[in-house]
DNA sequence: GATGCCGATAACCATTGGGTTATGAGGCGC
DNA sequence: GCGCCTCATAACCCAATGGTTATCGGCATC
């Protein structure tokens, strides 16, 4: 029984499959398929069985699963704990999603690393379905944004600490607007919609609410919800907004609020560690701070677009691409699967 | 980083020296120096240095020692998880001091097995300081006995079940019972002891108090408890010996007890588990359960010098030796270092 | 300064791990 | 029946692991 093996058994797990796997291992297929029969040898358990199309797990198997996950998660805390016992400084590597990096991680990082000295943080973006497997292999000590997806055998400590509400806003010029009538969902769905660089993701209140309604707006993605708020702004098409953002706007008339079934839509940003002792000491850290009046009024302080100060301890790293394949649309020039 | 490597790593950790952790696991000292180069290059850390007489830990090996406890722990808790999958029942294995294992451990555990149908139950008996290497490497999944030592990095759950009394019993025939009056710590350290086979144990509460005396006694080592108590019954020494045990015969006129300065010797049994959540359920049930009135009253209960009934789910696995080469002391004929 | 203890290193060997390509074998959709 | 997708196996390769014995080097201790 070696990590490699029990790592390549937790992505078969979780893939489902030995060939996307190895796809995703970037490695051939036998390859996985040897490690696997290592594994079974040395464990004396089938761990899985062939069925028609793919492969199903036995009670071994599932338990495997579930504990090779936090065993290769360990040894790669272990790996950084021990290139990092030299320096005093503990590094901190927050994953967050989209919509909460552009709002309200800047403010808030800020503020804690200000009030923590010798901290440094990394800032990763990525969906709200990436918290979890971040946390579990340990590319990220916290998770801010949504709820993270329950996995099985996973035990996450969830502290909610900031509640937002999206409206859906346009221009004051928009076709939408000009009645001020309540506007039936079926027309608002049938108007192109101002998102983020993430779309509307699945994972959160917002995202629940609209994957229930009968047809699915087309997405005009721009690189932030900022832009994508100026666009409405523009009477470019409409918006789920956050309602803070969006307020000045609003109070300014330059947006006007569309009345529309269902909205507010209410969600809530948590920030996720691993739970039973397995989060590191500046994620408990972080995660006490959120809750604290100073985090609330750091990322509840209206702000000019702030531009993140030189010499920053807060880096961001990577924007992960919401959706593979995916590219921003651009306004002018709408894709094939345009209006 | 292979688990071999980081088992070798905390062997040495914990014994300090290459030299033992290579006798401690019957290989050559050049095969560990050559595990530990593998790590030290793979974590890119020299983990410890060689000091004038031994070695002695960078930051990033003691990090690491506690780690690579942990993980090799989990790696183990996952091998028999996966053996035990398709078995419904669950397998528990108790760590017990000797003491614990003569008087208590018996009454519990069947009352245990009677009341959880399906479990089944291992009971290994060595002494208090070998419970925490024990909860680590996953060799028990509980230990029942007195509280065990604390190592750093290692979060014990203990639960404190069962007070007991020690005083010193000798039969009214011994030389210092006749007079009735208080015994002086330094006559009675003069007299040998009868014991049990773990001498007195270090880490319990009469252990801590004997330590602290200036000089020790001889103690004759009898295969159980209640032998001692039989020994000295027939005036062959004094004992230190339960309360509750000893009562019967006190009662009877069988044994006096000697007024003996620090006495009676007060100390507690613990259950102890991995917390945290690295404990098994059935450890934490089981850690429950010692502490209900159903369980107290099957300790407490008087009762013959009861044989296991045959078909018991409890099955005593073994007697580790209390002290290695230290053989039982017949008291027709005292060693070589007897009085 | 000679002696020992203890860890590091060298030279060497067998086994395993992890990888490839090529091929086999079973079930599902058409 | 046919192809196709999926996993298993075979044959082969290289590198790393884990083990040995023999030797070297630093540092206490006497």
């Amino acid at each position: 029984m070696t990590l490699s093996q029990l790592r390549t058994f937790a992505l078969v797990a979780r893939l489902g499959s030995l060939h996307a796997a190895a796809l995703a291992l970037g490695i051939s297929e036998p390859a996985v398929s040897a490690a696997l029969a290592a594994l079974r040898k040395d464990l004396d358990d089938p761990l899985f069985v062939r069925t028609g199309s793919g492969i199903s797990f036995t009670a071994g198997g599932r338990r495997l699963a579930a504990r090779a996950d936090e065993i290769v998660g360990l040894a790669e805390q272990l790996r950084r704990e021990v290139g990092e016992a030299g320096t005093a400084i503990a590094s901190l590597r927050v994953v967050a999603s989209p919509a909460f990096e552009e709002h309200a991680a800047g403010a808030l990082l800020e503020t804690f690393t200000r009030r923590t000295p010798g901290s440094r943080v990394q800032l990763d973006v990525r969906s709200g379905s990436g918290f979890t497997p971040s946390l579990i292999w340990r590319s990220a000590d916290i998770a801010l944004g949504p709820r993270p997806q329950a996995v099985a055998d996973v035990v996450l400590d969830v502290v909610p600490f900031l509640r937002y509400q999206r409206i859906v806003v346009a221009s004051p010029a928009h076709p939408l607007a000009r009645s001020g009538a309540r506007v039936p969902l079926a027309v608002l769905l049938s108007h192109p919609w101002l998102t983020g660089p993430a779309g509307v993701e699945e994972l959160t209140e917002e995202g629940r609410w609209l994957v229930q309604q009968d047809r699915q707006p087309d997405l005009v993605r721009l690189p932030s919800e900022r832009e994508a708020l100026a666009a409405a702004e523009a009477g470019e098409g409409v918006m789920l907004a956050l309602a803070a953002v969006a307020r000045e706007a609003l109070r300014g008339g330059k947006l006007v609020r569309l009345d529309v079934e269902g909205t507010p839509v209410a969600g809530l940003w948590c920030a996720s560690t691993l739970s039973l002792g397995r989060a590191s000491a500046g994620a408990r850290l972080l995660q006490r701070f959120v809750t604290t009046p100073e985090a609330s009024a750091a990322m509840l302080a209206p702000r000019a677009r702030k531009v993140r100060r030189p010499g920053s301890a807060v880096h961001v790293t990577l924007w992960s691409s919401p959706k593979a394949g995916t590219a921003f649309r651009s306004r002018a020039e709408p894709g094939p699967d345009g209006p």
